[in-house]
DNA sequence: CTCTTTCTTTAGTGAGTGCTACAGAAAGAA
DNA sequence: TTCTTTCTGTAGCACTCACTAAAGAAAGAG
């Protein structure tokens, strides 16, 4: 039947594909969807065209997963902290503190792969552009219903806004994400981070869940 | 002598020269240095490739005088609230609001071009990306001096930290900037203005000059 | 071995890049 | 007018772009 484990057939590919495609994620992680050129691709993939072509279809899609393997491997700290963090406030925490960190990791580009590969295209790579726009978008709406939940359930004060909290919120995130880009190292990041909580409501102690309210990292 | 007014020889130039450069200033700004092609410009400045470098040069110093023509006509905020604000605090307010006003102005590309027009780049315009990334740096720079200095004048507490609240004040107004691309309005972003300035200490009453001390731009 | 399948390599495709040589056009100076 | 100067348009430079046809190479199946 279909599902045997039938031998492969035909010369097996030289190059191992998941050591590839981190090669050109990370090319796309420093310089951004078009700055990267096919022959750069190549180079530090260590593969030719035709075998670039032929396991990852054309560069665009490429892309699409270089993307899923970033947040595969190095962005799941955000989609965590969202998760498992018991208030709004704590997960934006976490996520800021977090993020210090990721965007300064030593032997990887700065900064965020999702705010930063895609922002200088041109009107032939709108789609990619739209699509790592929608992602931050969600991130940002994704926030704003945890904060509002908060908010109706008492956690945080009633008159929260919580878009702007959550825009704001993501706003400091991208900005964390240029500084990383532009110098600042991990421990003024996480500064940073603790200063941005500053802004942030207190929690109604008692409503929330245990181990979440205000973490123990004071300025 | 050299000072006299000679009558200009030979054919006079048939566009406008401050009028396609600030053709070339929008397509930069939108789309970022790489993306934008010279047919591109001579598209959008609608003169051909010969005058275009008869009258600029070649692409990178165009985009150089581009820069310039940005910040003439649009990012003099910038400079003013930093040089006219009586204190740190009241320089970062003004600077933040007037930035929601800046990265949204109807007919315009959304957010600073300073912040988005060079990054995603090649290795080759590696100067470009660094130029930029040095105002930036300077501007953090600046304003981590005002809050220095108004550390040490007792204005502003003494455990203050300078260098990161600087960071975190270009942070956010770097976020707000990428904010601003992704869809955020503008009473979104002066929203988000009046929520960053919560983390920032309180002045000393009385030490700060006349009109500076938190603007009345209450939540 | 041969046959089939799949990968790798070479060597390109047409289109677009930043940029420019050259000839013609439009002005003042003589 | 004629000369000089400077700009404009055509046409094309060498190079790179994303992408691929075609042939050879390496595996299993028979």
């Amino acid at each position: 039947m279909w599902g045997m484990a039938t031998k492969q057939r035909g010369r097996p590919r030289s190059f191992d594909r998941e050591t590839a495609l981190e090669q050109a994620m990370k090319a796309f992680w420093e310089h951004g969807y078009e700055a990267v050129s096919i022959s750069d691709l190549t180079r530090a993939m260590d593969i030719k065209a035709p075998s670039l072509y032929a396991a990852f279809g054309d560069k665009r899609t490429l892309f699409e997963e270089a993307i899923e393997a970033y947040v595969r491997n190095y962005g799941l700290f955000t989609a965590k902290a969202l998760a498992e963090a018991p208030t709004a406030r704590s997960a934006a925490d976490r996520l800021l503190h977090e993020a210090a960190v990721a965007h300064t990791l030593p032997g990887l580009p700065r900064g965020c792969m999702i705010i930063s590969a895609a922002t200088n295209c041109t009107e032939q790579s709108a789609e990619v552009v739209e699509a790592l726009q929608e992602r931050r978008n969600k991130g940002v709406a994704f926030i704003e219903g945890r904060i509002a939940a908060d908010v109706a359930a008492g956690v945080l004060p009633a008159d929260t806004d919580a878009h702007t909290l959550a825009v704001y919120t993501g706003a400091v995130l991208q900005g964390m994400s240029q500084q990383a880009r532009d110098g600042a190292d991990r421990a003024t990041l996480e500064a940073v981070a603790d200063v941005a909580m500053q802004a942030w409501p207190r929690e109604r102690a008692g409503e929330a869940g245990p181990g979440g309210v205000t973490s123990g990292r004071g300025a």
